[in-house]
RNA sequence: GGCCCGUUGGUCAAGCGGUUAAGACGUUAGCCUCUCACGCUGAAAACAUGGGUUCGAUUCCCGUACGGGUCACCA
């Protein structure tokens, strides 16, 4: 049985890229009925970050991603919280000493820094590597502090296989003697997730292309242990593009790029999902564009993923989730949009019909305040706003004209719905020997004060509501005296 | 700098030796229409480059250029 895992350290926000690692190892996981597990990779305790955590469960919690194991849910290979798990990498680690896999190291942190002083480029020097047993023991037993090295080969060459990028092949004198247990006592990255990995039956290590070239060094601990290597698959990254035109690793550089400024922005989960889902990833055949997680899991094969890195698009995802925002079911809508509304909005205002208005013009949910603020209030507006080449309106005369007879008309309109009013002031139309464009635009600029807006102006009456639309053609009228 | 990886229109991308090199976003010209939006019909726009291999290379191999990643007591 397949099983992947997501294992995010709880270092902040949680960046797009990293929820689209998330949704790639879930995907590979569930398509064939595997497990996904979350593992909380909380070694590095200078960087934790309060609440970061709960950051990390509720953005997968909102895009659907949930976990078989993990914190909350359990499962039998926990803790899945690599803080509880210290005793663990210890054991091993000393195991692996044991086996003459890893070494003590008592080197300073001041002599390791001179190193790096006299060549950034060099590493360690292995200083520490042939210790004596008894210098070992002595130093151990004296208190000094220490870590646990690696002891890469210094000679021929690591391979493995990526399912993304083929055979990858390095160099041993290319490897360092990586630590794998600080100081502190706890496991740094590359050594716990191996253990882990192991650990909790992980088959598939899903994650970003930065660890393309490590991933001989954890190919080695495996090894070490006699253990089956897990199949890898590495991402392409994503990357962002700035104002000049630059391209590099998404970052905040290049705007909202965690999943909650997204959302805060009025994105819609299902929209981030299925646009990111396709950075980097192309169903066979390449046509489908819209794919609930659903049909993501069905669709989903290792072979569709490519190497080369994507930008990211906010202009495509834009229309993504406009696409999915105009498909909302009116009450959904209205709920979703409830926490983006920042004014009261007037008694006089059909709000059902208002929003049902808005719901097909929006790309993101944010954008309801300044599409609304028409209804809410008329804006300022010359008088010349009525002229118009297109409907030969080339002087206010006929506009007070249709103003008037409109006016008239609407005074004895009972039911002030879009299909009455428009068969009440059709007659104008003919009376006046002028086209239904140009009645419509005289009376929807009177209403709305723009020449541009969602609905039609019996739409926009039917919104405001008789004494408010009476109101707004009187203030025409004045204007155009 | 060493090592690793990548390179199809502005962006996402299909293609897996022979194609008029798909499609989508964006841009743009029209149509439709009660303006806008939607929808519909078009347009412009790409195989980084030089060598091979082959009857034939966007596709396979090598070099070059460009881009990215990585060389931490971070993950």
């Amino acid at each position: 049985m397949t099983v992947t895992r997501f294992a995010p350290s709880p270092t902040g926000y949680m960046h797009i890229g990293n929820l689209r690692t998330a949704l790639y190892s879930y995907l590979i996981g569930k398509h064939d009925g595997g497990k996904f597990i979350l593992r909380i990779e909380d070694t590095d305790r200078e960087r934790l970050v309060e609440g970061a955590t709960d950051v990390i469960k509720s953005t997968l919690n909102m895009t659907g991603l949930l976990w078989d194991e993990g914190p909350d849910v359990g499962g039998d290979h926990g803790p899945y919280v690599q803080s509880e798990r210290k005793e663990i990498y210890m054991e091993y680690a000393k195991k692996l000493v044991e086996m003459g896999h890893a070494y003590y190291c008592f080197c300073t942190k001041e002599r390791l820094e001179k190193l790096h002083e006299e060549d950034a480029m060099g590493g360690y020097d292995r200083h520490c590597r042939n210790l004596s047993k008894e210098e070992v023991e002595a130093n151990l037993a004296a208190g000094i502090p220490f870590v646990i090295r690696q002891k890469m080969p210094t000679e021929g060459v690591t391979s493995y296989h990526d399912e993304v990028f083929g055979d990858i092949s390095m160099n041993n004198e290319e490897l360092q003697d990586q630590i794998l247990m600080k100081a502190d006592g706890y496991p740094t990255y590359n050594f716990c997730h191996v253990i882990d990995d192991h650990l909790m039956g992980v088959t598939h290590v899903v994650r970003g292309s930065e660890y393309l070239t490590s991933t001989p060094k954890y190919v080695l601990l495996y090894d070490a242990y006699g253990w089956e290597r897990p199949t890898y698959v590495h991402l392409p990254l994503l990357m962002g593009k700035d104002a000049e035109g630059n391209i590099s690793k998404l970052s905040k550089r290049h705007g909202a790029v965690s999943f909650q400024d997204l959302v805060a922005d009025g994105y819609l989960p299902e929209a981030i999902i299925n646009y990111i889902s396709l950075l980097g990833w192309c169903p066979k055949g390449g046509e489908q564009e819209f794919f609930t997680l659903d049909e993501l899991k069905e669709a989903f094969t290792i072979d569709g993923v490519s190497k080369s890195p994507s930008v990211f698009d906010f202009e495509k995802l834009l229309w993504f989730n406009g696409e999915y925002i105009h498909k909302l079911e009116d009450e959904r809508f209205t709920e979703l949009i409830a926490p983006f509304i920042k004014v009261e909005i007037p008694e006089n205002i059909n709000k059902t019909r208002m929003l049902a208005l808005l719901k097909t013009r929006i790309a993101k949910l944010s954008e309801i305040n300044e599409r609304m603020a028409f209804f809410i209030t008329l804006p300022e507006y010359e008088k010349e706003l009525f002229l118009n080449k297109k409907n030969k309106i080339a002087d206010f005369e006929i506009v007070k004209t249709v103003l008037t007879e409109a006016k008239a008309i609407l005074t004895d309109v009972q039911s002030f719905d879009n299909d009455t009013l428009f068969a009440s002031l059709m007659p104008i139309a003919e009376k006046l020997s002028i086209k239904t464009g140009t009645l419509m635009w005289c009376i929807r600029i009177a209403v709305s004060g723009l020449t541009a807006t969602p609905g039609g102006a019996t739409e926009i009456m039917e919104v405001i509501g008789k004494e408010e639309s009476l109101k707004r053609i009187d203030l025409a009228l004045e204007k155009l005296i």
